[in-house]
DNA sequence: GCAATATTATACTTTTTTCGTATATTTGTA
DNA sequence: TACAAATATACGAAAAAAGTATAATATTGC
């Protein structure tokens, strides 16, 4: 991999994080890299396919995370409250300014992009989930897409200021969820299995 | 003063600090600020005099908390400490991002703008030191622009990490550093003055 | 050191965005 | 109701950004 070709990966997304994607122009991109403008539509066609690779990036390492967790040895529940405290990082690091710009533009092309790569996570997801249903790990009258959603939801619920409020500290409240969470899917005995 | 008025000024002060004045278009402002474009320019000619609106009130709210302190009954001693806190405060207030644009860019109107804001500025201070030296406030033997040079001197030692790195915490080392001001310039006996 | 490859600087055209204004219409309000 | 203030829309002008062609220069592996 190319050395100018990374630094711009670099510098571009510690723009895009910080300014949002529509007010960084590529000419500032370049600048900011020390790379001549022709080099950066050499390895990138326009400031969408670079936003794209970024995003490539981003969603590759997460998944590489995510199956390192499913693969490991380790127990269901236990594979679950790091799948969670992932989903919590991967959130934190993703930054608003970023993320604003796929909603708020009309930039079609990187909405449908950004979608697609959600789709495709997720179905991988709940492929796991329906297989861990039928192992017996999870109860088998609750339906994966389901569970998915909670986690999605719970993530939420950590910057919920009410709910915040309720403990000393924010360690405190994420195993409240946690927990909540497995007494809800786990068999409640091993009959049920 | 008009409602939009003063919506726009505040919406868009708020813009510049996130992402400085380059990257903020008047459509923007005018979109966040529910505010019609023709209403903007109203109110203000361009953004330029937008910008120099902003500054006439935040260096009008300092020029007033530094008046108050200098016409206020107390020692001088306690003045100095007063304005260098205010200085800190005045400074953590301003925004990097909104800051940089002026010095970054090419806008040379804004730049100069700027630049005579602060010589009045310091033409006040200067003449408020010169008095206090009048008054045996300050030793005889100091220039009172090297007082003023020394204020924004030590404001910038309160960000190096270096120095932090010296005390348990920041508020210590302002004492050190305010001391060490006043060791420098009070008479050291009252027979001096 | 040479050849292949990568990078750059510059200058340029095209495209897109932003600016600023004119006009007709709507809204608020005294 | 009448008057002022604000708006929506549409528009041409100006500025900024995108993207390309070309020739020159660095870098790299061999």
């Amino acid at each position: 991999m190319s050395k100018k070709r990374s630094q711009i990966l670099k510098t571009s997304k510690e723009l895009f994080w910080k300014y949002g994607i529509k007010r960084v122009t590529i000419e500032e991109i370049c600048t900011r890299s020390g790379v001549s403008k022709m080099t950066f539509y050499k390895h990138f066609s326009n400031k969408n396919d670079l936003v794209k690779k970024i995003l490539d990036k981003l969603y590759g390492d997460a998944m590489g995370k995510y199956k390192a967790i499913m693969t490991s040895g380790i127990e269901f529940k236990e594979k679950v409250t790091m799948l969670y405290k992932l989903k919590l990082d991967a959130t934190n690091e993703i930054s608003h300014e970023f993320l604003n710009d796929f909603y708020d533009t009309d930039n079609e092309e990187l909405k449908d992009y950004l979608n697609s790569k959600i789709e495709y996570n997720i179905r991988i997801i709940i492929g796991d989930f329906f297989e861990a249903r039928n192992n017996g790990e999870i109860r088998k009258d609750i339906k994966p897409e389901f569970i998915n959603y909670l986690l999605n939801h719970m993530v939420k619920m950590v910057d919920d200021p009410t709910l915040n409020s309720l403990y000393p500290d924010a360690q405190d409240m994420i195993l409240e969820i946690t927990n909540f969470f497995f007494y809800g899917i786990l068999p409640r005995s091993e009959s049920e299995k």
